[in-house]
DNA sequence: TTTTAACACGCAAACGTTTTCGTAAGTTAA
DNA sequence: TTAACTTACGAAAACGTTTGCGTGTTAAAA
């Protein structure tokens, strides 16, 4: 195994100290323009490169943005990562990407050892046992640290920090908004329960949508699922039987099995009923029928989260104590699971 | 903005030296029990963690392995990267993702980036830029500063390493041989161009399966897609006409398509043709009819992967100049894309 | 009382950089 | 010839750790 090279093996083989191998390297007027010429052509040649650790040490920042996602296997997340990705690397920066699994106790661990040095700032949206726990010590811990911390979608209210997240309840009024519009009366809700911080704000706009076409809430046309893992059977159960023209789910998961389930009980999306989802991922764009569905713009979220993440870093000393919230809009994509009713 | 803090803030505040507190976080037996308590309790009140990044410096190895992948917003890949992370986690090291975003640019300067102090070594699979280009010095050069490799998926011949991957033939034979088993006929192979090397094998694995069956080639029903995103059109086009029984797909996507293009000219999955896909993933368990297809159970890809890396990396010294291929079966999950052809 | 041993701690080097400052040699001006 | 600059480079400190070794103090053994 060769060993990785280093100022010092330069200097020695050069027979120059460390240090001018560095301003050499830096192209350094100090250094005579004999010796610089020398010292890269043996740089290029064995193919020198800084070490990044030692410059991370040396500098105090390590130029890697840190994100902590719930789930890695998740469409949405992927986008926003993709996001932050594009536009960190315009910038300069790398990222490093853990997931928590949606624990509590991993969200605590990757942070905290992203803290410890491997990242200068976090860009990061919690895990569901930590919305559930309440418990946002570690968070708070590194911002206190003077680590900025830039939260999206699944945000914290209580914290004190940069934010970018979509109009959850605006966006779902927009949905519902929309099966009104072309003549539904009996829309069902199939959403999560309510100590995920969307789920709830996307019911709140659902029933905001409703209450502008003065229909009253109906607890018989919403569900709250609990185990995402066996929506299925909860779903069949709910639609059973149940005399609807519509239904809003607040995720594709939901909306895609709403449509088997009303499909294996005989009746039809669109013709009679119309689904609208929330996400614009894959299972959308390719189901059949393809999914009328919210948007969220999950690239455009990660951008707007990575540059908001940067200025903090950037500004630095100069004591920017004053935190954003950006919304980014949502916006309506119409495909084949909703048609107008004809009367 | 509070620093953070460090040994020598802990020292200085309890008139120590910094030796003295690193050894009493320790628990050596060199500090009194007095002292090391005085310390630990200092430490713990101010929340000390050590600064990762000194510790690499100094252990001259980082504890965290590189992911370098051709995209993130990939179901199959972040499976793998799911199974890298659990054993990874296990094993206590961390984990570092970068996509290149099959850019043969970004992957280089992404593996230079990570190898340069950032990993202790690499879990990859291969930009397709890079497949094209066949240019691998990026990673011959990291290999030859001691630095493990492991490649997964995308796997280059040429390169000695350890190599984790499914027998991609084995599995695409496997799919056209159910087709074959449940009496099809005439069975169409959707696949990607050549020079994908996950592409060629599965067009082979298909050939193969044929010729078993004394079907001879036939190159009207074979279609190599370039262009992907624009795979449909060519599909309708591909499939119109066509007298077929059965269609093997070497991905999800051109699974769907396939089926969605047959029914649109009026042919129903699985009655009139039987459809199979590869890679087992959102789609091909939500999509109606859900599709059989060939699992490459990424997540193990991940585990096996992680494993490899991490003994390489703990072996150390010990000159195992050794390189391990392992093959990952993969399984037929049969769903509803397929049915038995009575006569 | 002297020697020895145990104890508790500090010094300094090392990891790989960058950068400030100091300085020897050479050059120019007085 | 000497003073004042340049030029070209090296020494050393710093970033935050760990660790081998040295050392002063005290207590036990001779």
């Amino acid at each position: 195994m060769k060993q990785k090279i280093t100022l010092k093996h330069i200097a020695k083989e050069l027979d120059v100290s460390v240090s001018t191998v560095s301003k050499a390297l830096k192209d350094s007027v100090e250094i005579s323009l004999d010796t610089r010429q020398k010292v890269k052509a043996f740089a290029k040649l064995y193919n020198y490169k800084p070490n990044n650790i030692a410059l991370s040490l040396k500098n105090r920042k390590t130029k890697t943005l840190g994100i902590i996602i719930p789930e890695i296997v998740h469409h949405f997340f992927t986008t926003v990562i993709g996001g932050v990705e594009k536009v960190a690397n315009e910038k300069g920066y790398n990222v490093i990407i853990c997931s928590s699994n949606n624990s509590f106790d991993k969200e605590v661990i990757n942070m905290e050892m992203l803290a410890s040095g491997s990242a200068d700032g976090f860009i990061m949206s919690v895990a569901k046992e930590t919305q559930l726990k309440k418990d946002y010590h570690h968070i708070q811990e590194t911002m206190s640290q003077g680590m900025p911390v830039v939260m999206f979608d699944r945000i914290i209210d209580e914290l004190v920090c940069d934010k970018v997240i979509i109009d959850d309840a605006k966006g779902a009024q927009m949905g519902t908004n929309h099966l009104l519009s072309i003549g539904c009366k009996k829309i069902a809700i199939i959403t999560t329960v309510d100590y995920i911080s969307v789920g709830k704000l996307r019911t709140s706009g659902y029933l905001r949508a409703l209450m502008a076409y003065d229909i009253p809430e109906n607890q018989d046309y919403i569900l709250k699922i609990e185990d995402v893992d066996n929506c299925e059977n909860v779903i069949a159960e709910f639609l059973k039987n149940k005399d609807i023209d519509g239904v809003f789910a607040v995720n594709e998961l939901f909306a895609v099995t709403a449509v088997k389930v009303l499909k294996k009980i005989g009746k039809n999306v669109p013709k009679d009923v119309s689904v609208v989802g929330f996400t614009d991922g894959i299972l959308s764009k390719h189901f059949i029928p393809s999914l009328t569905t919210i948007s969220q713009h999950g690239e455009e979220m990660g951008e707007r989260a990575a540059r908001l993440l940067i200025e903090k870093l950037e500004s630095e000393e100069e004591a920017t104590e004053e935190y954003r919230t950006v919304i980014i809009d949502t916006s309506l994509i119409e495909r084949a699971s909703t048609k107008k009713i004809k009367n």
